[in-house]
DNA sequence: ACCTGAACACCGTTCAAGT
DNA sequence: ACCTGAACACCGTTCAAGT
């Protein structure tokens, strides 16, 4: 598991192979299935141990800070493991961890004095946000580290034409800025937040 | 690019190959090297040509509900294509239909008073919730689908412990009714929406 | 339980060749 | 411009066989 995730994390997903791995620990790729029933298993697991990394709700703080640290702490996990979104995103929900994870922030929603119904829709909404923004921030980080798409954005905003989309082009600097980073996260989820006390 | 897009919704992105679509056609896998460069310059023409299916921003309504026609047209395209939120998590950003999904809704924000950096900061935490939300709504509508991950996730459902993950197994019925649905996106917009009023 | 080795049915892509 | 056919370097997984 862990020779899997260092080749998922150095060379992407979508460049992992089972093969891979085996040839990194020097056994014939049939020796995995010893382990693992299948490739998705292995990812399984791999998704589990990455959410048992997420850090346990502090008790003694609001409870809106308390929702923060959660969010935050997800989304920090998944910048550290980006394959940890692609994870969620295309794997069957399933874990013990992950019930963890969720029980942290359903008790802290309850606790609040949410009735069942909205601490369940607070709860897939905030995880929900923190899956897409943290998603959408690697891909725009992965794509400013490859120098040929990132060349080939620049030169396609280039070419986009202020008549037709004079927004966006008028707002390309803040749009690049705005793609990512603490504080476009801590933005959109201060306006969930600010929408949950109201 | 039309029998892309039907195998790929067919099958599923994970099953969708180049030899399938030119098998499909009754020609060699070469044939296809003619029209796009190679398989992800096909992902980027049908991402394209989902994204120019977006519906444009209608002039006549209350900025906030041009917002909620702009969200809601977005996530109505990606459930209709699940693998349009697939391609737009995967890809890197480019495309003139894609800057046009944009300016129209930065186009409304800046209209209602926004400044440039809120403009651009809301924009991408409406399309990143739009993405997370829906996301998880096609992964967890493809379970239920799927006889076998469905069983798997109420047995492990089922198997938790009251003990340890009192709210997680308390809310169970909550949780799977807000798993997906109109509702359950709405109430996650009307909260950015309430967040941004205030 | 743990691993091998051969085999099967696939991939995306290159290259040279045709029309 | 458009397509073929062979080839290369890969995949995940099954099956039978070993220790």
């Amino acid at each position: 598991m862990r020779t899997a995730l260092d080749l998922m994390e150095a060379k992407g997903l979508h460049a992992f192979s089972l093969r891979g791995v085996a040839g990194e620990l020097g056994v014939g790729p049939m020796a995995l299935y010893t382990y693992f029933r299948n490739k998705d298993d292995l990812y399984d697991a791999i998704r589990d141990h990455l959410m048992a990394l997420v850090p346990d709700v502090p008790q003694d703080l609001p409870w809106l800070d308390q929702v923060r640290f959660v969010c935050r702490g997800l989304r920090a996990l998944m910048l550290q493991h980006p394959c940890l979104a692609q994870l969620l995103a295309s794997r069957p929900l399933s874990g013990k961890e992950t019930a963890r994870v969720a029980e942290g922030l359903l008790g802290v929603l309850r606790a609040a004095g949410l009735e069942p119904e909205a601490a369940a829709r607070t709860h897939t909404t905030l995880f929900t946000y923190v899956l897409g923004a943290t998603t959408w921030e690697i891909q725009m980080a992965s794509e400013r580290l490859d120098p040929d798409a990132w060349r080939r954005l620049r030169t396609s905003m280039e070419s986009l034409s202020a008549h037709e989309f004079p927004t966006v082009v008028e707002l390309a600097p803040e749009l690049a800025r705005t793609s990512g980073g603490d504080e476009q996260f801590d933005y959109g989820l201060d306006l969930l937040l600010a929408g949950l006390a109201s």
